[in-house]
DNA sequence: CATGAATGAGGCTTCATTCAT
DNA sequence: GATGAATGAAGCCTCATTCAT
């Protein structure tokens, strides 16, 4: 394999460089704050240096936004044991998502903003692609209500559909913590929200939490 | 009472056609479009004029919000049926609150963009009076679920966090459907919504859609 | 003499009111705070109603600042005994002119603004006639220096050129005080300036104060 | 020492262009003709390009204010021979200020204005920081009259006072002369003053001129 | 006459992008 | 390649003046 020239590099390490000053201004500041000055004095680059490694402001900000999607799809799998039963899985997947959404709660608002952004027929196609994330995630949880479904542990249900309410109510969840208007600890939120779910279950007196 | 003046219909006449133009543009073009210059085009007027009418353009387009806010709340409270037992309500509340997201889905889209919105402390202050809409609207599936705990026919939650769900679930389901990635009809998405949430019933039998 | 009409009585409180109104604001605000909804307001006319009284903006401030200069001319008038003699005469001028500008501390600013709208040929014009009341001020005091040139009490001097420097260094006083950079009373300052004067005065066994 | 390089010679350049175009038009036409699309265009210089230079309109007009202060109190120290005695010394800072400000005649209306800014206390912290020069004047000359009385020549007087008279005098002057009122040469106007101020001396028989 | 809504020119400032060095 | 000065299009807002009612 070829070893990755000295150019090579340093490309990489600017793009890197630029993409944790987005993150990071996002973060901090956000959406309105990042401005091309603010994010090449943070990343420690020339203002016109920027786009040598990105076409544009919005594709800057596309790249960065599908890499906090991409972690956190990570995270969650990581999180994930694929020998546990279906109840378990569900558990984890979801305690997963929270924790990494809380994780990234700064950038969450941003990454969720592309949810407005879809509704202009206009910027679809800018943001488009990073519904894979959302969809691989989406089937990640269906395939546990499936499996749960084969196994007669879980109630009947369209489980496209619960998967959908199922991320919905943890994004919701996020959200609301967000806002500061939770007022409960994470792990509450977490318990709260599986015991919404738990009805899914039919033999209740097999859970465990 | 007093029969509104010549003036007051031309000043109401001016206001509306201001905050039409806001909605529209809103709706059509997302927040970024919305340029004074463009909403006085849009509502015939000189961009000069606006000012007349309101503060700024962020008073302008809080008011634009709001009015929507309160028309979605309108909407709800006009459909359900005080007399109808829980369930029925609950479903009543939710099948509205469907319809009335789908007939204002164009600006939805900016109305939920507070959440984000809240996330940015600066601005916070400035978009939290919405969230008394909210904040009505989750009460009022609350009581209906503590009506319906209080005479034995849901099973036994935490009302608070139930009603949270059910909001976010609801409005998820209007979220997928603007941004165009339904593939349902409007009823089969609130069947869908509606089945899911069913388990809240005890007995299930009893229960008609 | 014909007795004012109904209407004439009117005009002529309208056009007070209006005067007033600006001298208020140019005290209390400064040029800048001027305009025309605002003395409007103040002096309870519609805006338009302005236009009824005054060519437009420049012309109200011109009169405004023109009434204020009659005042101050008129009140050292009424402070000096035209009996006195010469240095007393002066005397009485100048601490007139002090209390005079000190009344007027606020909009004397304004006043002494034409001063340099006086150094743009294209706004001279407009100010010109306000120089009047300066060149019957100097008068007067060169008057006075005359007689007591006359009658060998002063030192041999040109009295227009002396005029003039009393004046520069009483406005100079009140500008200081104006400025909040005096630190003395306006009494200490009629001292000081009357006692650097003194010179003038060939036998000076003779003063009062 | 470093020798400048070609980005500073050519930053300076603009600087200097900006300044000098700021005070061009400050000169010709006025305060309220400084608009920032007018100085640009002036110095060729896009709109934009200013704000490269300078924070704001404000303290780009500062600056131009504070660099004609301090030439002109650099132009008055090169004129005085420090090694002569106090009256000559008093003779040539009176010279020097008035050749000063007549050469300057043109922005020193706009200098003098800050006198009517401290009037208003809104905006007397932007202009205070020019109060420098006039102190750093008022000094000069006051340590004049502090050596002419310990030396027994001059008549006893406040010295303090005795400067802020011949300042204003000498202000009054360059004023009446920037109005167009004058009708004398400079030189005549100077000889007038020092005329004026002699009687501080108390054996005139040693005087120069 | 009186009103004040409406106009629209004009001012300040920001910022994505380009391009000479 | 890298830099950052320069550009200029927008954007928001103010206010003197006009004019229909």
């Amino acid at each position: 394999m070829a070893r990755p020239s000295r150019k090579e590099i340093l490309q990489d390490f600017r793009t890197r460089s630029l993409l944790e000053a987005t993150r990071k201004t996002l973060a901090n500041e956000g959406f309105e704050a990042v401005t091309m000055e603010r994010v090449a004095q943070e990343a420690g680059i020339a203002k016109g240096g920027i786009y040598l490694y990105f076409r544009n402001k919005d594709q800057m900000i596309f790249t960065a936004l599908e890499e906090i999607a991409s972690e956190m799809t990570q995270e969650i799998d990581t999180r994930v044991d694929p020998g546990a039963r279906p109840w378990e899985r569900l558990c984890q997947v979801v305690s997963a998502q929270l924790d990494s959404m809380e994780r990234h709660k700064d950038v969450l608002r941003t990454l969720l903003l592309i949810r407005w952004h879809m509704g202009n027929s206009r910027q679809r196609k800018k943001w488009q692609r990073l519904l894979k994330y959302r969809t691989r995630h989406l089937e990640r949880i269906r395939a546990i209500l499936d499996e749960g479904l084969r196994a007669n542990i879980f109630r009947l249900l369209d489980t496209a559909a619960g998967a959908f309410y199922i991320n919905e109510m943890a994004i919701g969840t996020a959200q609301r913590r967000m806002m500061g208007l939770s007022g409960s600890s994470l792990e509450a939120d977490r318990r709260s929200l599986i015991e919404f779910i738990k009805p899914l279950v039919l033999d209740q007196k097999t859970l465990s939490t």
